[in-house]
DNA sequence: ATATAAATTTAGGCAAACCTAAAAATAATA
DNA sequence: TATTATTTTTAGGTTTGCCTAAATTTATAT
């Protein structure tokens, strides 16, 4: 059965919160996510719990069936898809896709979704480290650990940043991007700021916020 | 101001009804193309006259102004530039592209037609041989003519198509293409059928509703 | 010129996806 | 535990874009 752009939306909101283990996702989280209130969540629940793509139980929350799961990680994949295309291909900045993805991702075709991911000669990261599910919705995960976590001061690899543009942005200026190498020469133990050396280079200072959405892998 | 897609997809129908002196279009029309009911059309009519994108009179059908106009020409700059890249870069057939195009079109980002468009070279005509409006709206057409008219023995170049799927594969099957060097050898003046020579190879016997929808040039 | 037919508009409804305000259930706190 | 706060659901509306059926206007044919 085919969706619509707006149950596609909820089915991949759902599973973003809910991660890898696919946790229960309240009715608030979700009407935050998508700027909607939570009435009409409640509302879209109760048509996604009848077409199976979701288990709702009244003031229980819902978590996604395999189907839904199916669903979410073929949307995800058209996200990533089309933003690592725009990157390589048209040459947008990292921070100027995502909107643009969010529209591309409802595209319904499957035949386009493959020949992209042929054109693309089957890409698996997106521009922001994040991991592009394959055909069966299998997604690798690398290990790697949020740049906050990092205690030791070796030299550590950036392979992934939140996707929200202004992050982006300052993390371009500062001259961070996926693949830059990192050193912590200093962390403030009361604000959990940084010291970093980028590519052995640059010495910059970031706060926490900025460390908590940047991962890298040693 | 942004259109909805339904609104884009009615301005598109109008343009294509009204030909290029913008005749006026009937309500009917409009409905048949877009496999609505009239009743539907008027409402939206309506909706579109408010907004100044066509000249609107109770039964008296339509004509776009220059701003639908404007509109109309920038989705189809945005249909023919997605039909050109599926069938240029992600090698689908020209009878598979029309579908995936009509939802393609409706993506509304200045940027991304714009790099798509320097990524395609600036492409003059779609995979059927449509021209492909330019950033400002300028059509180029090129001097060609209906094959059912062609009278001449000499031979002709396919330069356009109909846009529709059954007629395209149909025309593969028997090896027309654009760029086909066509022949005509013999016309039926009762049922208007031709007998071609194509490519200097195949002799091939066609109806007149298939040599309505070729067009060639000299 | 009338009568009939066709095209168009109006009237009244429906489904999807949103909303606000009120009610009900659950969670937190005194 | 009783009270208060928060979360979630229900009830009742709105807008968009579609529908059918009936009314109206325009076109065609006798
Ligand atoms: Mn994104
Ligand atoms: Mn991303
Ligand atoms: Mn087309
Ligand atoms: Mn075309």
């Amino acid at each position: 059965m085919i969706q619509t752009t707006s149950e596609e939306n909820y089915l991949k909101t759902i599973f973003h919160h809910a991660g890898l283990s696919n946790n229960a996702v309240t009715t608030n989280d979700i009407a935050a996510s998508l700027g909607t209130k939570a009435a009409s969540v409640t509302e879209m629940l109760k048509k996604l719990s009848a077409q199976k793509l979701i288990r709702y139980k009244k003031y229980n929350g819902v978590t996604l069936t395999d189907s839904g799961t199916k669903q979410a990680l073929l949307i995800v994949r058209k996200h990533r898809l089309w933003e690592y295309f725009l990157v390589e291909k048209l040459k947008f900045s990292w921070d100027e896709i995502h909107e643009v993805a969010e529209q591309l991702e409802h595209i319904q075709s499957e035949t386009l979704v493959e020949r992209l991911d042929t054109f693309l000669e089957h890409p698996r990261f997106d521009p922001h480290g994040d991991p592009i599910p394959d055909k069966k919705g299998i997604i690798k995960k690398s290990d790697s650990q949020k740049l906050i976590d990092v205690t030791e001061k070796k030299e550590a690899i950036v392979n992934l940043v939140t996707d929200q543009p202004e992050l982006l942005r300052y993390l371009s200026k500062i001259g961070i991007s996926i693949g830059s190498k990192l050193k912590v020469i200093e962390k403030n133990s009361f604000d959990q700021s940084m010291l970093l050396l980028i590519n052995g280079k640059s010495k910059v200072h970031i706060s926490s916020s900025i460390a908590n959405n940047i991962s890298v892998q040693f």
